[in-house]
DNA sequence: TTTTTATGTTACCTTTTAGTTACATAATAA
DNA sequence: TTATTATGTAACTAAAAGGTAACATAAAAA
């Protein structure tokens, strides 16, 4: 019954691995740099929070040498918002102006002109 | 730790919520008519569903004499766009370019455009 | 070579989540 | 009034998720 992008819903539905994301922009990073982002957990917890960010290609690792770094692939982003997220654009417009249904012939609304209301 | 937009993430995570907030576009329905969406689950589990799409603001519920007619509200949705999802789209970009790191000046990638690379 | 360090693994515990069956209530229809 | 029906609640179970401590390995530094 899951779609396929129930896997990264599901990795994101979690607070420590959005901040491990939010961590990552930018530049990539050693396990152990995002290990001890988090003082407050366990190494293995982290670790296993990065593995579920690599199994949904979240999370790009390459090795050099004893070191493991990783990056950020925002693309499983993208795929939600697209997929997702972007078509509920037209009923939060139409919440805002307290209207009920939307018409069929109506644009998306543009989402950056929506950040401040 | 765990950030406002938490509880959101978490309500979306679930597959049968997200496909009871798709069931919500265009027009509000009663209770039974979302029951007898999920034919294959007990009445109960998609109540609960229901019941935690509400707790975070993605459901509305009117009660009409014995029927509670239930519409989408997206704006939790948007709050998540506006907060969480937009700010990765520098970086979905430039995956797409081969490119490492983002400059600090470049502009938002207006997601409108783009629906289909 | 020996030690350090960056990372990985095994085994286990606790809480949360998603689900069930069965019972209860109250508004409408017959 | 009686029966039906739309909805709500109680009590429980199974599985998944998030966490820990302790042990293991292998590359690099001393």
């Amino acid at each position: 019954m899951a779609d396929d992008l129930d896997p990264i819903f599901k990795a994101l539905s979690d607070s420590t691995r959005r901040q491990i994301l939010d961590y990552l922009k930018g530049h990539p990073r050693l396990t152990g740099e995002i290990v001890n982002q988090f003082p407050e957990m366990s190494r293995f917890a982290v670790m296993k929070h990065v593995d579920v960010l690599r199994e949904v290609g979240l999370v790009v690792t390459r090795t050099n040498g004893r070191e493991r770094i990783n990056s950020l692939n925002a693309v499983p982003i993208r795929l939600i918002y697209e997929r997702w997220l972007h078509p509920f654009s037209d009923y939060w417009a139409t919440a805002l102006l307290g209207i009920k249904q939307v018409s069929e012939t109506e644009l998306p609304t543009d989402p950056t002109t929506l950040k401040e209301p």
